[in-house]
Formats: C-alpha cells, sequence, structure tokens
DNA sequence: TGGCAATATGGGACTCAGTCTCATTTTTGT
DNA sequence: ACAAAAATGAGACTGAGTCCCATATTGCCA
C-alpha cells in the first residue's frame, strides 16, 4: 500500500481518512456499547478503550459523550443545511426547506438508515440523548432561518413569520421521523424502510400542516 | 408568632410554607449570582451558602443548576399545564392552546415578569441555559399534546396533526416571548412591559401563523 | 532521502455537578 | 410531652469535561 487510492471513499489527504475512520469507529463503538448496557452505564474510558484512543483525544472528535451517540443524526444535519443553503429556487419558502430535507435524506449514504434507526431507538429510551436530539433539531431550524434571513434580506425579529417557518419545518420533521421509527402507516412491516421511506414520512407531516390548523375540540 | 396567619400568600401546614421561601430564596440567589458573575462562574457551594442551606438540601428543591436559574419559566409551566387541562371550551384546538397560555401569563403573581424578564437575560448570555429553556419548552408540548389526545380520544402516533399543533403554539410562543425581551414593536421603549404585553406579544406570534406559510422566496 | 515544522495524541491532574448513605435535627399529631 | 414522620446536612464517591505538557506521527520541502 503505497502510492494507489484503493477504493470507495473520498481520496483526502490522507491524513483525512485516519481520522475519518477513527471518527466512525467512535460512533460505532458508542452505538453497540450504548445499546448493549444503556448510555449510562458505559464510560467514556471504557468506550474509547474500544476505539483504541486516549480519553482526552475523545474529545478532539466529539464534544459530549450525547455527541458520539447522535453522530448518525448530526450527520442528517450537516447534510440538510448545505442542501438547503446550496439551493437555488423560487416559491414558497416552506416547500424549500421541505425539498432540501427530503433530498437530504434520500442522498444520505448507504447504510445511514440502519445507523439512524438504531440511534433512534438507543434514544428513545435514553432520556438525557432524547433531550440532545430535541436540542439538535432546534439549533438547525435557527441556522435554516439565518440562511433564509440572509435570502430574502429580512431580519427575523421584525418578521415573526420567518422564525415560524423554521419551526414548522422542524416540526414536520420531528413528527415524521417519529412515525418512520414507529413503523405506522402504510407498508409499514416491521418498522422503517430505508430512506426513501423516510422521506416519505416527512413529506406526509409537511402536508398535515394546513390541516392541523383547522383541527377542532 | 404563634396562633395567627400573618399576611398575604397562602396559609399552607405551615412547614410548606417555610418550603416555599427557601425555594424562593434559592432562586433569588440564582438569579443574582448567575447574572453578576456568569453562571458556570458560581459553584452550587456558593450558592447554597447564600440561600444558608447545605449543598445536599439543593438537590431536594430544584433538580439541576440549571433548574434553579430557570425557576421562574418553571412557574409558567406549571400555569399553562394547570390552565390548559381545566379549560373547557370548544372551538378550533389552537385557540385553546393560545388562550389558555395568554390567561396562564396575565394571570402569574406580582413581579413575576420581571423575575422572568431577568431569567431571560441571563439565557440569553448562557448557551446552555438558551438550552435549557428551549427544552423546557418541547416538554410543555409534549404534556399539552398529551391532554389533548385525551381529550379528542386520539393517539397522536396515529393523527400527526395532534402534534403539529403543540409544537404551533409552542413556536408562538418562543417568537413571541423572544420579542417581548427584545422589546420591539408597538409601545417599546425599553424592553417588556408587564405580563399583558407578553400577551400581546404571543397573540401576535400566534396570529402569524397562517400567513407564515404563506411567504414566498 | 533526511530532517524540520505542524499537527495529532495520550497521560494525568483538576474542578465540579449530581448521587447516595446515614446520622441528626425539626416538625407534627396525639 | 413523646413518638413517628419528614427535612436536613455532612461527607464520600463517580464520572464528564477541561487543561497542560510531553511525546509521537505526518506532511513538506530542500
Amino acid at each position: 500500500m503505497s502510492t494507489d487510492t484503493p477504493e470507495g471513499e473520498s481520496s483526502l489527504p490522507l491524513r483525512e481518512r485516519k481520522k475519518q475512520r477513527t471518527r466512525r469507529a467512535l460512533a460505532d463503538a458508542a452505538l453497540t456499547l450504548f445499546s448493549e448496557r444503556g448510555f449510562d452505564r458505559v464510560t467514556l474510558e471504557e468506550l474509547t478503550a474500544h476505539a483504541e484512543i486516549g480519553r482526552s483525544t475523545f474529545f478532539r472528535y466529539y464534544g459530549t459523550k450525547e455527541d458520539v451517540a447522535m453522530a448518525a443524526e448530526g450527520e442528517l444535519w450537516e447534510a440538510y443545511t448545505a442542501h438547503f443553503s446550496r439551493q437555488a429556487g423560487q416559491g414558497p419558502a416552506l416547500d424549500a426547506l421541505r425539498r432540501a430535507l427530503t433530498d437530504a435524506i434520500v442522498s444520505m449514504p448507504e447504510g445511514w438508515d440502519q445507523r439512524f434507526l438504531r440511534t433512534r431507538r438507543l434514544a428513545a429510551g435514553t432520556p438525557v440523548l432524547h433531550d440532545h436530539s430535541t436540542l439538535s433539531s432546534m439549533k438547525v431550524q435557527k441556522r435554516l432561518v439565518e440562511i433564509l434571513e440572509e435570502r430574502l434580506h429580512v431580519d427575523s425579529r421584525d418578521d415573526v413569520r420567518l422564525r415560524l417557518l423554521g419551526e414548522f419545518a422542524l416540526s414536520a420533521w420531528r413528527c415524521g421521523a417519529r412515525n418512520w421509527v414507529a413503523g405506522r402507516g402504510y407498508n409499514a412491516r416491521r418498522g422503517h424502510g430505508g430512506t426513501a421511506t423516510l422521506a416519505r414520512r416527512v413529506d406526509e407531516a409537511f402536508d398535515a400542516i394546513p390541516g392541523s390548523l383547522q383541527l377542532t375540540l
């Protein structure tokens, strides 16, 4: 192994590759260990031992113990904001937010859906992780609003609608993702069904927005 | 001091009064100390010394350091859920959610608005507290949806609209509260303006919901 | 190819929130 | 006044997150 660029992945400065591998090893070990024995019954000491790195090095890869557990979700948020900020487009802003999200979902790499599903199941039984997940979505929302502000040349402090829009998009995400994990609806035999199904669940949630405003007691 | 029930407040089992006073002393000391020197530059040791209780007793009053800092906000959430669950009413569910919230706001006790304002300002400069606040609102949302489920005999897992409704109500809250603290809009000379103004800001945010869905790029 | 600079790593000490146990004090009800 | 019940506080303990510094690894260029 010397000069060639072996196979798949990206041929980065070679140094970056190792980092990516370590990063991934940590996320995988976290998902496995936390799922097996419970988030707070595994110390960072054990986790880093599994990934064969020192404890202090861990914090150069992930900011907190929660972050490494929810790594798969974080990857989606990276993709979402990237898609949305490069997406041109006209028309209803909510549609743009929706499209960027579903696009990001379906273009996640092979196997991501499985990792994400395991992540959500872990979070479902671990309050502190569920909170972390909720908070992440709120932070993405904030970034999206900032992008919208730039694009529309409007200050969200002057126009509540911008912030509401961000709220709605992520509300739909939370609802859609929840239903996907629960495996409800249409072709729902044994949970999920890959990124395409997840995207559909999110679409359904977006579709339900107008109707929900009419709901009466 | 023996047999009479001095003045204001409620004449509770007498033991409860002391507890309430301690609880409040902690919250006040927290707001003062954290605002003066910064949330993470004050240890619980110092805080409890100020309130003249032992460190271990603190955790019988508040679950975390964040909780005591955001006590005023927590009181609003107690009031909101109480109002909403006892509120009868027909008509659009979103209106019911809105009314219960504004009712709760205007019926907060004297001086609450000042404490709440200080709380929000503290949170604005302390990421971990801002997160805590966001998360609290999401938890209230969850409780509201549970109440709605009972009342409508619908499982929110089968009907996305319920959850979206909860999301929208708290979205409006977050936007309205934000504008209130910023002191924008109408009669906004130097910030806020009491609970009535806060309630108005929240109303404005609710009003903006339908329009925001139409926003175009 | 050798060697230097930049960068990644790991050891280990330290702070502090949060948990737990147990002995002591305070309150309440009778 | 006394016994049961509840609140308190001291102190030990765990583990996450921060920081510093010495060492190793990699990239770069002469």
